[in-house]
DNA sequence: CAGACGATTGTTAGCGTTCACAGCGCGGTT
DNA sequence: AACCGCGCTGTGAACGCTAACAATCGTCTG
């Protein structure tokens, strides 16, 4: 009389009616409610098995108040930062039982992340991440009445919601002092897109960390987080005898500096020390091997989550996580010797 | 009377009684039925405005059958390949009005995917792509008994599922004549790790491409796409002068290739070219840049989701779509000149 | 002018779950 | 012996929407 396949997929009352007891008694097993008799939990979960039973998360999110599942908004996820964050949440999410629905932005715009928030509120995500690091995104943010739960990834402390960020201001110093301390007068600096945050927050530590030593700022090179960038500036700065180190706002650019010091003749780190921000898999393995920041983007996805499954147990206070504290990898890049200039 | 904010995100019957109609009219009017009064519409249309209504897609998703959502298999989303293949489904799926659900796997075998697929059934999501290139893929998924409508990416056309791939041998060929055209005897192969297709496939075409050009097939170097297992590879082949042209099933594991051989001294192109497979955005600054395959990973996402949709609407043909053809991007890494060692 | 038909709208039933509120039976109090 | 309370289970009503059918109106056909 067994069907081996049936052909509609189990809902709660085929289970009910096989372990014979009501749907309701079906729910409380699942949901771990205390009250169910051990020998009566037994039956539900055999009658489970066999049918290979499986909720249904729609009428779940729609009976009950909150989805299993939670949105993240991100912005072009082939980034490494973003990337490796998007995993690190989606890992957390996945060990908490909830599932990930993504949304990347197109525009970084107000109305950018108003659609994609609202995209994710048809769907009733229980909570939001966003991953939009940029300088207008606070804003907008604040603007939102979204009645979601939000964390967002490294979007300073400016904003009203909830953030986890890694100490940019830290690891910056990291790599200037490390320049500094190898015997440079100065640090150059190729910055990131001006309309990233943490390519503002590493500009402003890099200025302030040389000037709390008291040395020169050199004017800072425009960059976008590309290696064509870094290549550019890598030919401007080529040229110039002043520029003996270099703090370039990611790895990617470093990797274009590099390339272009390589072009010109200018030796790494004989002639110029080069020192990059994220770590990026390939650090490793550039010629040379660049010295550089390691952000750990796992933890940021993992305690993104944390914080996100704290403000749905408690939306009122906001609980507030450290900073995640970035270390330096030091490489061949800088590493040999400190290297001034004309010290013959 | 009118409270500015309501409490409560409106609702369709709320949306119904505003414009003086029926809930059913104004879904009616959501999901664009024809017979429906274009001054009704209207009215239901302001209504809409007025009340900021967003439909809800769990409702929507457990009422009708199919949801708005998509899900999408991944496996490492850092990775370069899936990373921008996941991009581009999410781009299409966006423009085509849906959202993405995304799982990435742990393990790679049949429970995985296996467990990837349930956690999307109990989202209900109306079609899955798949972006996980193993090698096993392919039969755990012709075992499983999914429900839903799915599409591949790069799995091969031996699946039992509708497929969509970037032609690898059509890549691997523009690597390995380019090289032998510039003048080399034979090529060699730093593979990718062999549980993914796309390595499979590029070995074997590496080879039936030397063995059709009645060249010699040089033993083949292990790698796992990462730079590192380049970069040892280079550490092996460096003392090697019979080896003058490496192909590298992928961007990394050149990178790391040529750290080795600028460690050891080893001058590219000059003594050894190089090619790689992917372009990604670095590679063009790499030292020397880097000569290589490049692939559309968008094109492949907004076919992958063509043919998703086509399988949504008629899932009984499953349509095939062509294979996005890669094409040779030629940089220094291989471009001066052919080098056949020991003519000098 | 009766009947039929198309366009438009309303009504009623679910979809598969959880929530709130009973019920039932049993042991321990008074 | 009647009562309360507790552990366990069942019943009915949502949740917000779509599907299927029924109802209404005006118009068209013969």
């Amino acid at each position: 009389m067994d069907q081996p396949s049936p052909p509609r997929p189990a809902v709660m009352i085929d289970v009910a009616r096989l372990a014979g007891v009501s749907h309701q008694t079906v729910s409380r097993v699942l949901n771990g409610h205390p009250s169910v008799r051990d020998e009566t939990r037994e039956r539900v979960l055999t009658a489970v098995r066999q049918l290979n039973y499986r909720p249904n998360a729609l009428a779940r999110g729609l009976a009950g108040r909150r989805s299993r599942v939670l949105g993240v908004v991100s912005f072009d996820t082939i980034l490494y930062g973003p990337a490796a964050t998007l995993l690190g949440v989606e890992r957390a999410a996945r060990a908490a039982g909830y599932g990930v629905s993504i949304v990347t932005l197109e525009q970084l715009d107000h109305d950018g992340v108003s659609d994609a928030l609202s995209a994710l509120a048809e769907q009733s995500v229980a909570g939001v991440v966003i991953i939009a690091p940029f300088t207008n995104t606070a804003a907008a943010l604040r603007s939102l009445p979204i009645g979601i739960p939000a964390v967002v990834v490294e979007a300073g402390l400016s904003g009203a919601l909830p953030a986890i960020s890694v100490d940019q201001a830290a690891g910056t110093e990291l790599a200037v002092r490390h320049l500094l301390e190898l015997g440079h007068e100065t640090v150059w600096h190729v910055r990131g897109p001006q309309n990233w945050l943490e390519a503002r927050d590493r500009e402003d530590a890099w200025r302030s960390t040389l000037e709390g030593a008291g040395r020169s700022v050199p004017p800072m090179i425009d960059g976008d987080w590309s290696a064509r960038s870094g290549y550019e500036a890598g030919l401007r700065l080529a040229g110039d005898p002043r520029v003996t180190a270099v703090f370039c706002a990611n790895d990617q650019q470093a990797l274009g500096l590099l390339r272009a010091f390589h072009e010109r003749g200018v030796r790494v780190p004989d002639d110029v020390s080069v020192v990059g921000f994220d770590d990026i898999p390939e650090a490793e393995f550039m010629s040379p091997p660049l010295t550089t920041i390691r952000q750990d983007f796992d933890e940021v996805g993992r305690r993104c989550l944390a914080m996100l499954l704290d403000l749905l147990d408690s939306p009122v206070e906001p609980p507030t996580y450290p900073r995640v504290m970035p270390v330096l990898v030091s490489r061949a890049s800088t590493g040999i010797r400190p290297s001034v200039n004309g010290t013959a």
